[in-house]
DNA sequence: TAGATTATTTAACAGTGTTAAGCAAATGTA
DNA sequence: TACATTTGCTTAACACTGTTAAATAATCTA
């Protein structure tokens, strides 16, 4: 009876399938050109099967979503390991937050972006695991020296480092911005200049 | 031939309660639940009419759009003409910005929001006149005393006040944020904040 | 009033997300 | 082996979407 294993294994291989299908025609023709028929064709079935793996479209969204925080998680916690000064980390971190909007300019869109259309509160049904807020933190609780992280001035202090390399995102990406280069010298400057306003 | 005039009026009358209806639909149900039909039902005509005073869909969004910079530039020059010093004329711009962004959420969406689906290059295609950049900058140079208003100098300050502000409504669309008391004092303190560091 | 224009609607096309019904192949049971 | 049952998958359909072309109704002109 070790076949229900094999099959369990196969269906988990299409149920991933259908996500890398999903972000690949996001990533190559935009989020207004994904839909159900599409993702079919490219995992070689009929629309009404990915109902099996998916409650609908929207479910499928929300999982590249959470990929989406899994995968900045992960390269956020890379960059801290690399310094033991709070203040490095946080410098590393954020120019990592900096490449990864880039690098997955589909994914940050639908993770931190206002969506005019589709999947609006996409974010509050996230688990709070995914989160990179505790990462981050972490380190800005380093830096002020302070003990309890549930403090409201850390949750404040993070929302100044969102809010301004968040910003720089979008201007980017609304492509009204300087050059790449400039960019990330302000984005730099941003930055520290943050990080030395809040060191004790 | 008078009557030429009246029916200019009124083709010009429909092409206004198309555009009204279209963001009455958006602000009560959200953008996903624009449609050519639902705005034909509510000007009491049938769809196909729309398109012989607009040419798709997204030309109703665009002028939307067009209208929402046109009223947030409004708003601003009204705050600007209330000081004399363009430290206050910032102040009170910026303060006004993020009312306008809570009071008109879903156009703040379009105007400035990194859209997942539909809309994608909105802003680009609008006559630069209707953008509030000319206002603020103008207060920019005048408080950084420079007389050149092509200057590198205060695009770069303008963007650090933009995604400051941005960011922080942006935080507050995805409602991750405190207080709305709490969020205006963050603010505040941010916009004086860049004000000081700007000062010569 | 007859003819030409204009205004408006109906019908249709291709696409969307989604569900229900049907079929075919694999499996379990006797 | 023969039958019954479950499973995997597809086809067909529904109610939508934006958009266009054809048909009709209303108006204006002569």
């Amino acid at each position: 009876m070790g076949s229900k294993d094999r099959i369990a294994r196969l269906k988990e291989e299409t149920r991933i399938n259908i996500l890398k299908a999903a972000l690949e025609i996001v990533q190559t023709e935009g989020w207004q050109a994904l839909s159900m028929r599409k993702i079919a064709d490219a995992i070689e079935y009929t629309a009404p099967i990915i109902y099996e793996y998916f409650a609908n479209k929207e479910a499928i969204i929300l999982e590249l979503t959470r990929q989406g925080y899994l995968k900045l998680s992960k390269q956020l916690t890379e960059a801290k390991a690399q310094h033991t000064s709070p203040a490095k980390q946080l410098e590393d971190m954020w120019l990592t937050y900096w490449s990864f909007a880039f690098a997955n300019k589909e994914l940050y869109q639908i993770m931190f972006g206002i969506n005019a259309n589709c999947s609006c509160e996409m974010v509050n049904k996230l688990p709070e695991a995914d989160c990179p807020w505790d990462i981050i933190a972490d380190s800005i609780g380093k830096l002020m020296k302070i003990e309890d992280m549930e403090s409201e001035v850390i949750c404040t202090k993070y929302y100044t480092f969102w809010s301004v390399v968040h910003g720089l995102v979008s201007i980017n990406f609304l492509d009204r911005g300087n050059s790449d280069e400039v960019n990330r010298q302000v984005l730099r400057d941003a930055v520290t200049g943050i990080i030395r306003s809040i060191t004790p």
